[in-house]
DNA sequence: ACAGTGACAACAT
DNA sequence: TATGTTGCCACTG
C-alpha cells in the first residue's frame, strides 16, 4: 500500500493519498480535501491533480484513485464541460450505491464523506 | 524564474 | 436564483 507517500511527494500525491480513503458509496469535495491537507484555498489544485490522472493512464498505481467520489462544493459533478466524462462519473457513483440527481447533483447530507481525522492526515502529509 | 492554465470556491450584481 | 468576476494553489513549458 503506497498511502503514506515520503515528504518528498508532491502536492497532487497527497491529494491521491486521500482520495483513495474515500469510502465506496461515499463522496467529498475538492474543497475538503485541500482543507484536509492544509491548503483551505486549493480546492482548484486538487482538481487540477485529479486531472493529472489522465496523464499516468497507464500506471496502476494511479488507476485505483476513486476520482469519481470528488465533486464540487455545490454537491455536483463538476466536469460539466466535458459531458463524456460527466457521464462517466455519474454512472460510476450510482454503480455503488450513490444517489445522482438527473442535473448530476448528490445530496452531501446523505452520501458526504467525514473525511480523515488529524493522525490520518499526518500520516499522509507527514506532519504535524 | 515567469507566465499560463485549470475536474474549485466565495462574493458581487 | 442565475451569471460573471476575483482569488487561490500547484504543476508545466
Amino acid at each position: 500500500m503506497a498511502a503514506a507517500p515520503p515528504p518528498s511527494a508532491t502536492f497532487f500525491d497527497h491529494v491521491y493519498a486521500v482520495v483513495r480513503r474515500v469510502p465506496r458509496g461515499r463522496v467529498t469535495t475538492y474543497g475538503a480535501v485541500a482543507q484536509m491537507l492544509g491548503r483551505p484555498r486549493g480546492a482548484r489544485a486538487v482538481g487540477y491533480a485529479l486531472n493529472a490522472l489522465k496523464d499516468h493512464g497507464d500506471d496502476s498505481a494511479y488507476g485505483d484513485v476513486p476520482w469519481q467520489r470528488v465533486i464540487n462544493a455545490q454537491g455536483r459533478i463538476s466536469i460539466v464541460n466535458r459531458a463524456f466524462d460527466a457521464a462517466e462519473q455519474a454512472a460510476r457513483l450510482r454503480a455503488e450505491g450513490v444517489a445522482v440527481d438527473d442535473t448530476l447533483r448528490i445530496d452531501l447530507d446523505r452520501f458526504g464523506w467525514d473525511g480523515l481525522d488529524w493522525a490520518e492526515v499526518a500520516a499522509i502529509i507527514g506532519r504535524r
